[in-house]
DNA sequence: CTTGATCCTGACCTTTTGGTCAATATTTCC
DNA sequence: GGAAATATTGACCAAAAGGTCAGGATCAAG
């Protein structure tokens, strides 16, 4: 639909419409879509507010790119899983990488919360779509190997949404969990150990049973 | 600091900040702190702008008092557990009830969401006081039951946090939820026995071991 | 039924903010 | 080096939104 990728792009306008986006995203994530401002954009990428407008139309327009663009990113490890191994090493793995973006990309993961909070409203065809088919290809190899006994029997669904929901966690409500925990503490290194050992014991198909 | 729960409140007062309170939960909870407006609560409310300013003195105000009032209704449930309970049955109550919060309440589920994704700016002294504290006493249960080789030995603090992260993940992502799931689905039905497994699994203590 | 307190509102003010535009500067490319 | 394309900006606009206020309506109490 919109124009994405063209041939021709000067080195200005790509070196710009960086600058843009990365401004863009720790405006968003930092107070959601209407709480950012296109001034504080343009001051965080170091451009007047009307030459920000000038690379993109808009503040929506700024926001879907952005959305659009990082959706890859967030979403590449799900496509990590591999078929052919070891179930168990699989999800762990899996659940690892998801932890380690929370912690190396936590503007992203904030992004994507408040956008999903709000109802979607640039996403929704997305979610139904494109994340849809992407979790069903998941599920089905998560199924497969639960029939064949080598995972235990979960809703590959839920145990999908249950890694989103705990590896995001610590990136949306890092404020909290660092809160909570005081000082002292590194947040993820305890999750790391904390994660594995649940999915493990979650999914673990024990020999005696 | 704030004056609360005057002695002296005719019953009109009573009934319009109710009003207020409760259109300014559909509003934030929607929309965020900076999306909702003071005439989105205003209509909702069926009262004009300036009589909603005649009760509150700012939007803030609304805002600050929706969330104190609300935060004891929110971790009410922690309190419910007991100590001299079950220990596998209290854990198991309480995600019971914290998802059934998430049902019933989605709109308070996402107003705390914004509120803590934002950097929790009216809640950060409580997040490190009355909450920490409150987190405290039951994590001191836990990790007696956990020392008594009741519960499986998991970090309790991270234990609470992945109960919190699993239940309001269904209402702040409910979005995506129902996308993923499709229709026919009854996610929170669903969840209820996906929850209750995993934490089985995750903290029962095996016998042979 | 009167009076003081409470309640309510239209009109208005100010700031913020998304967005425009004409004019100017800079770069590109022949 | 100069024309055409590209990039940049100060000044400006209109709408949205938080908040004020004087005055009128309504209610409670004696």
């Amino acid at each position: 639909m919109t124009d994405e990728n063209q041939p021709q792009m000067t080195r200005i306008q790509q070196k710009n419409r960086e600058l843009i986006l990365e401004g863009a995203l720790g405006a968003f994530s930092a107070n959601g879509f209407r709480g950012a401002t296109i001034d504080q954009i343009a001051e965080a990428a170091g451009l007047s507010k009307p030459n920000v407008l000038y690379y993109f139309g808009s503040k929506d327009e700024i926001h879907k790119t952005l959305l659009t663009t990082l959706l890859d990113l967030w979403l590449a490890p799900m496509l990590g899983i591999d078929p052919e191994g070891e179930p168990l090493d699989e999800v762990l793995r899996y659940v690892s990488t998801k932890l380690q973006m929370s912690r190396d990309y936590p503007r992203e993961s904030r992004l994507f919360a408040y956008e999903v909070l709000q109802g979607a409203p640039h996403l929704s065809e997305i979610l139904g779509g494109r994340l849809r088919e992407l979790v069903d290809q998941t599920v089905a190899i998560l199924a497969r190997w639960i029939d064949e006994g080598r995972l235990a029997p979960v809703d590959p669904r839920h145990l999908i949404f249950s890694i989103w929901a705990l590896t995001q966690h610590y990136a949306d409500f890092e404020v909290q969990v660092r809160a909570v925990l005081g000082p002292g503490h590194d947040p993820y290194a305890e999750a790391e150990i904390y994660l594995e050992n649940l999915f493990r014991r979650m999914l673990e198909v024990e020999a005696g049973r």
